[in-house]
DNA sequence: GTCTATACGCGGATAGAC
DNA sequence: GTCTATCCGCGTATAGAC
């Protein structure tokens, strides 16, 4: 776990190129070059493109997991840990601003792509939204807990498509406010969500 | 403008084909194969990829000034020319699970290719900025206007990019409900947007 | 495990005949 | 304007030596 393996150094390098440049945009040449290996040298270690992408899919996967149960530990009160969802947009803001959201924007290309990890990649959004929903509910929202959830992911979504798309972060701190005014008033039992079947 | 160019139907079939499989992954000899004319053939249209991918906003551009323009010629009341544009969540519904939004996964494509079209592509998303800012203006916000249009116009790109990821169309339905509220709410003037400087 | 060398196909682009 | 033929570079993938 802690000693760092040429494998674990080519997850990472290509987790970080597929962020910034997108999946197919990257070649093994690209990632050989940051990791410092030769090009047919990873073949030892993924015997296609397709396995390093299940394989940063799968790290980032363990990697957001672990984030959601850090927010959860910090904070007791329910709308606390959602503001530490929302406050990832302010955390990474330059990021957003040039790459965009890395879960959103690694599921529109492979969507786009047709490819077959797209379930997988799919995952991610999922972690969140169970994670959310789970909040929403302690929070008293049972009854449209996934509906808030799915409500918030979208927002955030949008926030990061606009954000890169005009490199704006005054946009993303107003959005921001606004997430959290909603927040506030979900929690008070009488957002803007009206609970119709 | 009545007949239809070779030059018409290339831009045409490349323009469906960017939509729907994203501009890098479009070959020339998938546009070829579509149009039925030989790879070779239309270099003598267009001397670059990147020329179609040109042309192909520019008619993006022309299509959806006419769009908006036909939506304020067919109502009267802002409030229900803002319908007209979240309507077409509904509307595109099939599409936007299958691909997203064009305009958002074109934008989102091109600024992780780092594209020189980026900006031009941009147009696109202020087109509608623009035309949905006068439309809170006649709407008497004028105050707050242009963050209520990136509002909306953020939170249509996140019911995309999640429908597009979960191909979930009673989610776009449950948003569009959600958003046809918040519209009435700012229409009474007291939404959800406070303003703050 | 890591390297070099190489095969193979595809996509963009050009030349030139009809 | 449309075609065929062809070049070139790149990206994936494999073989095999060290």
């Amino acid at each position: 776990m802690t000693s760092t393996t040429t494998r674990d150094l080519i997850v990472n390098a290509a987790d970080q190129l597929f962020y910034r440049q997108g999946f197919e945009q990257t070649s093994f040449a690209h990632i050989a070059a940051v990791v410092a290996i030769s090009r047919g040298n990873f073949y030892h270690h993924f015997k296609s493109k397709d396995e390093i992408l299940d394989a940063v899919i799968a790290a980032r996967l363990q990697a957001t997991q672990q984030m959601l149960d850090r927010w959860e530990m910090a904070s007791k009160q329910p709308v606390d840990r959602i503001r530490s969802f929302i406050q990832i947009l302010l955390v990474n803001e330059d990021k957003i601003k040039r790459y965009g959201c890395p879960v959103g924007t690694l599921c529109t290309e492979l969507a786009k792509l047709g490819h077959g990890a797209q379930a997988e990649a799919n995952r991610l959004f999922t972690l969140f939204r169970c994670w959310l929903r789970r909040q929403f509910t302690l929070l008293g929202r049972k009854a449209d807990a996934d509906v808030l959830a799915m409500h918030l992911l979208a927002r955030s979504q949008g926030v990061a498509t606009l954000a890169n798309a005009f490199h704006d972060e005054k946009f993303i701190r107003q959005e921001v406010r606004l997430l959290y005014a909603w927040l506030d008033s979900c929690a008070q039992g009488d957002g803007p969500v009206t609970d119709d079947a």
